[in-house]
DNA sequence: AATCTCAGTGAACAATTGTTCACCAAGATG
DNA sequence: CATCTTGGTGAACAATTGTTCACTGAGATT
């Protein structure tokens, strides 16, 4: 047991990692982040840093990789819980927003680079937002709960529910504001919306005629247009 | 006509907000730029900044008050423009996408530091989005096209519309990496995804069954495990 | 027990940072 | 015309930055 040295290492990378990550949570971006600050904050001499990164960069993809685990590992958790119809996106949910609870340092992460980190973790976090999406999309096309969706439109349908969790960490994330404006949790909140979402993709009826709807042409005629 | 000084001034402000935006142009936060920077690329000296920001903060506040009245000029835009049922969407996202497009790298700011910001301009640009859903919402409920939905519900639905648009910034700004996938143009996605929401809105069918849905049990189930 | 490895140290560096101050000169005001 | 206002200048400052280098000493290898 005691410490088999390579532990000792990996125990001060995890040290510089919580240092970015406290650092953040005052407001900061973490390319504003200075690589002093992160080794006083973690308790080492700055030099030391090179020992476990090259680079910022490389410490912002390591931060990257570790969410990256942290989200597929509770996706696993959500799919693994066998859900009947109705109650399937209030599970996911819930499971989703222990999850971030849980590890909220790590979704503050995401949630304030998915946009704004530099290049090289904007575009890791891109493919992680995309393996994601493709395999929400696969699942999607195995319960059959949109027929009238071809895998397409249901990639689509995937990318817009992935969108819109990625979209809701911050508000998870941050204080709640105030008791919401109404009886809204986040939790009832983000429920909904995904169930909306789920609605639609059910109730699709093709080429944008819905139900008893009009203005067909305008689309056709519109997607003429635009070819 | 000529120059009243105070328009020469007016023009330098111009001048450091257009240098900051510049150089987020290359993937950085606004958080990371240095007042320095900001000056030598809008070509004036260091101390000049201060007769036009104390900070770098109110700069940031001025690019978002910038974008902010160009959104909402762009939403009057689309409002104004009377609309079939069926082409509203395709319509209102066609003049959305231009005024991207025109003003690119405002909204640039926009997507990039609406979740990475400082906490001021976090702040502003959050009572900014309000704004917008709200404005939203009032729409929806004024053209009566989710008879189902009360006042609570169209509001969350406006927040899924706008958390939509916002989200879908970044894919509107960057080079969109390459001919998509499929025939996808980001047109295209956007609208389809803005359908679903609607449609999802308009079948929406009150307490968590949509239709001929069952599993409302199992919900209140879970529910009552975990609480 | 002797040797090697290597995570962490501490001093030193050139560069860049935010902010101050006194100063200028062109436009506004009288 | 004389005077005042003010946007922009240039030198100077203490502080902080990223990176280098030779070093140490405890754990690993032999």
């Amino acid at each position: 047991m005691s410490s088999p040295r390579a532990a000792q290492k990996q125990q001060t990378r995890q040290a510089l990692m919580a240092a970015a990550r406290t650092l953040m949570d005052g407001g900061r971006g973490f390319g504003s982040l200075s690589l002093r600050e992160v080794t006083r904050t973690a308790g080492i001499v700055p030099t030391a840093f090179y020992r476990h990164f090259h680079d910022m960069d490389e410490l912002g993809l390591a931060l990257v990789a570790e969410v990256g685990e942290t989200f597929r590992e509770t996706l696993r958790q959500v799919r693994r819980n066998e859900f009947e119809l109705g109650g399937m996106i209030e599970a996911s949910t819930r499971i989703f927003l222990d999850s971030v609870a849980a590890n909220r340092a790590q979704f503050l992460f995401l949630a304030r680079e998915q946009y704004g980190g530099s290049q090289p973790v904007r575009q890791i976090l891109t493919d992680l937002r995309q393996r994601i999406t493709d395999d929400l999309a696969a699942d999607l096309k195995l319960m059959n709960r949109m027929p009238h969706l071809d895998d397409a439109a249901m990639d689509v349908v995937a990318d817009l529910v992935v969108k819109t969790v990625f979209a809701t960490l911050p508000e998870l994330i941050d204080p709640p504001a105030e008791s919401l404006p109404a009886h809204l949790t986040a939790q009832a909140k983000i429920t909904q919306q995904l169930r909306f979402i789920m609605i639609g993709g059910k109730h699709w009826q093709g080429l944008g005629k819905p139900e008893g709807e009009t203005g067909t042409a305008a689309v056709q005629e519109h997607q003429a247009r635009t070819k």
